[in-house]
DNA sequence: GACTGAAATGTTACATCATTACATGAATTG
DNA sequence: CAATTCATGTAATGATGTAACATTTCAGTC
């Protein structure tokens, strides 16, 4: 119940832009807008968003990178998810950008709950908590 | 703990623009984008986005309207917040549109636990379902 | 009523984020 | 070696959001 998002499980072998892409995200704990990547990628030879929302399109199908409603941004996934695709939120930090996946089976258990009661069939949920790391305080 | 939205009490009797573009929001259950209000504004002398956003600040900042992050729109505020200012959830149809805010005690409670074992602070915090509502399964 | 400062509004231009349409190239397969 | 599919490239455009600055409105004061 209440999936993040549909994974298509087979992580094939990256294709060249994929790669590029995920090797640009894997490398910073910041979130980073398609633009940003794009411009990390140009001596590459990229040269068009086009080439990094396809790339980022499939890496998100693969769950190796996530998208932040609240920001714009995508980053690497850095959580191991649980074999049930669960739940995941995201704490943002505004100041030093750093991102935190969790996942927790009561906040499934309690969203679940909810959905029930109100006969709301999710299909993707987005929680994003914004606020000061433990670093940042 | 985990609030919403810093909300700014007084919601004083609105502007011209505020009062337009609150009309608009309270006079449909969708969300909008600024520039599908906007639009809907053409006649009233409105002609840049910009005289949308402003008032779409204050309408936030008075809690009289929702920001949908995942959607890039906004909705008029159509749920009694407790007392408290607590976490406000989104439960988004994407047949019709329709979105219902709710909230929960337990919700809050998990955030805020979360949180304080993570020594995060959080000020602002998206929590949004997308799916299908009940008329619409 | 005229002066003054603050709030609201208006105007233009620009910045940022994302997609559509179509062309080309590389790999696979019967 | 076609035929097909998948990945990539290129150009243009659409959608969302903000900065900078000018003008108007209005309340408080003299
Ligand atoms: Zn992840
Ligand atoms: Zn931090
Ligand atoms: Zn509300
Ligand atoms: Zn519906």
């Amino acid at each position: 119940m209440s999936p993040t998002a549909q994974v298509t499980p087979p992580p094939r072998t990256l294709t060249k832009n994929e790669a590029l892409v995920f090797g640009i995200l894997n490398g910073t704990d910041q979130p980073l807008s398609a633009y940003a990547i794009l411009d990390q990628l140009r001596d590459d030879g990229l040269r068009a968003p086009v080439q990094v929302y396809r790339a980022l399109d499939r890496l998100l199908e693969f769950g190796m990178a996530h998208r932040l409603e609240s920001l714009n941004a995508f980053v690497a996934c850095n959580h191991d998810h649980p074999e049930e695709a669960a739940q995941t939120a995201f704490a943002i930090c505004e100041s030093c950008g750093k991102v935190t996946e969790f996942t927790d089976p009561s906040l499934d258990e309690y969203l679940a709950y909810w959905a029930k009661s109100e006969n709301f069939a999710p299909t993707r949920t987005t929680l994003e908590l914004r606020g000061l790391c433990s670093a940042c305080q």
